[in-house]
DNA sequence: CACATATTAAACCGACCGGTCTAATATAAT
DNA sequence: ATTATATTAGACCGGTCGGTTTAATATGTG
């Protein structure tokens, strides 16, 4: 009962990629299904909310891929300045390579149909909660104020996906790396 | 000869605003027609390329507006971190009030199309280009240095994308109200 | 006026969209 | 073996998409 469905994974792993790269209306359910080798019975078997149902899987595991990806920086880098910093040079690296798509990871559908999909809506906003938590509580643990990190959770997302959307729209990575290169600055409270 | 074309006009002004509400998938021909009370032949006269024709002039008329109101703020503020703090309280204000639509104003069409439309990326590419240079001249004129200049007209560019999809996507101005409290500590060079 | 050109009008097109349906088939429990 | 159930298979549906076409109609110019 608790192994099998690997087609169902399957399919959020795909709809995950594709949708990150090209976007809600950018990706058609046979696209998916032809690059996964999966029958539309299937879909509709595990999704019968149909594409909207797992577009919201799919943000899901997007999101926990990306968590992933912050977690292995943070549990090797104590520093949350330096570790932030890091972070964001992994980030523009492995756009760089793209030896695995990135795209842009929740923005791209967030974008589209923040105002159309509730459920879609409500999954991209959750995501970047718990992105923002993450940072926020690296700089808490450092011994931040509270009111502080939650800002500082708040601008370095806003920073990364800003970054992300440059980035992609030059054609390259140097966005996100200047802006890897001024977190430190960034990220200092003046003392006057 | 130079006056008359409303209908091409109010064609691109419809479009920028659709787009830039529901990005370019999720908005229709039809939808930009219906609302503009134009016919289908008229848009194909003026624009025999299309619908990405179309996008390519909108994404101009979008960037032309946004130049028009960060000029607005740089010419009444002479202190470039308290325009730029200005620059983004009065977009979170705009965005809140919604009187008119301000959308994700590239970003939306940018995430979706920047893989599978050269021209529109280009648009897209050009618009951040002009808006970063606004920002990186603003400090330049300052009396800031070349490089730090432009680092801060990328920083800038990118925390307001990111804010703007943050404060859509949590249906709350409130990220971009935090990042415009957090400017002056951010763009302030550091000294140990 | 005649004539060329710019613009409007909408019916129409094939392609593709997300979604549905029914039947076949594999799998597992009894 | 006999059920019951989970899964696969893909033909099919109505609707909408961007785009094309052809004809009518303003508009401007000699």
């Amino acid at each position: 009962m608790t192994k099998k469905p690997n087609t169902k994974r399957m399919l959020i792993e795909t709809a995950s990629r594709l949708f990150r790269m090209r976007g809600y209306d950018g990706v058609g359910l046979n696209d998916i299904l032809k690059e996964s080798g999966i029958p539309k019975g299937s879909l509709y078997h595990y999704f019968p909310e149909g594409k909207e149902g797992l577009a919201v899987e799919a943000i899901r595991h997007t999101k926990e891929i990306v968590v992933g990806f912050i977690e292995e920086v943070f549990e090797r880098v104590e520093d949350p300045v330096k570790a932030v910093q890091e972070h964001i040079y992994k980030l523009a690296e492995a756009m760089r390579d793209e030896k695995e798509p990135v795209g842009f990871p929740i923005g791209a559908i967030a974008s589209e149909k923040h105002s159309t999909s509730e459920p879609i809506r409500k999954a991209c906003h959750l995501a970047f909660e718990e992105w923002k938590e993450m940072y926020a509580g690296k700089f808490l643990k450092a011994g931040y104020s509270e009111k502080q990190a939650e800002n500082f959770g708040i601008i370095i997302l806003a920073v990364i996906e800003g970054g992300i959307l440059l980035s992609l729209t030059c054609k390259s990575v140097k966005p996100l790396r200047v802006i890897a290169e001024q977190i430190p600055m960034l990220l200092t409270e003046k003392n006057e």
